[in-house]
DNA sequence: GCTTGACCCCGTAGTTGCTACAGGGTGCAT
DNA sequence: ATGCACCCTGTAGCAACTACGGGGTCAAGC
């Protein structure tokens, strides 16, 4: 298939697939007559499984460790485990300081009675830290 | 003061600072002899509420607004209590998102049990997207 | 008086993960 | 032959910094 069939297949922008290939993600693939890029199923896959795992959040650097034991199926699995185990702490981590960020807002938000600025709670609170509840 | 001390009173970096000045979100301050920038309590507080504003998570396109506001306060103020509750449904549905990532993530750890690659759930879990509960 | 070190200056380039051109070639239908 | 959708390359842009190279300044210590 050509670069825009597998775009649409896989949801993916074609300047992304060309970015991939370009940062070695995706292997270069064969070339038509007229020098068009052309894809095959293990194209496919391997463009699904970074997909996949950067909609994980997984960023490229670990998808390209993750890809790397998925083509050596001999190896050891651990570093997949350690790789996901230390990503799931950070998501973790990341919804707990947005969760501390969103008492805050919704507690500064709450103060807003309108009127004009001078009067705002809003932009108070943003002033001076010593309002806050949480660290952030 | 010199930009090291208002670095330290604030908790920014030196490169962060300069670089605030040069997009005008800080006014450029006087100069001493030397040369070297030469701060007050006004720039000190302006940088704090900077610095308060992103660690909250507005952009700097927000922040400039919301100082813009906080330079003239006499408006309205309907605008930061806007800003500020957009981003608040921003932090909130970023929170659901990673929630969603929570789960799934932990989901494919749970089901690792060591060994090699080519058995382990982890890479086969991020092969294959049908094995997902949760739309990312 | 001269060196050492901490601090400051400027301008530019790098980071992450794409996305958007500009300026061209290809392939098929009308 | 001419329109149109599609493809190619290479480079530049985005956010929000961060780092670097190559210099100037200033007080302290020998």
């Amino acid at each position: 298939m050509k670069i825009g069939e597998l775009s649409r297949a896989t949801g993916t922008n074609i300047e992304t697939i060309r970015y991939y290939e370009r940062i070695g993600l995706l292997p270069a693939p064969g070339r038509t007559a007229a020098n068009y890029r052309s894809y095959g199923d293990a194209h496919r896959a391997r463009l699904a499984f970074v997909r996949h795992s950067r909609d994980l959040g997984f960023t490229i650097e670990e998808v390209r460790s993750l890809l790397d034991l998925s083509d050596n199926p001999t190896r050891e699995c651990d570093e997949a485990d350690r790789i996901a185990t230390r990503h799931l702490e950070q998501v973790e981590e990341k919804i707990a300081q947005l969760s501390l960020l969103r008492d805050e807002l919704a507690r500064i938000i709450g103060r807003c009675r309108g009127g004009i600025a001078a009067d705002c709670r809003v932009i108070e609170a943003l002033s001076d830290h010593s309002h806050c509840e949480n660290a952030h």
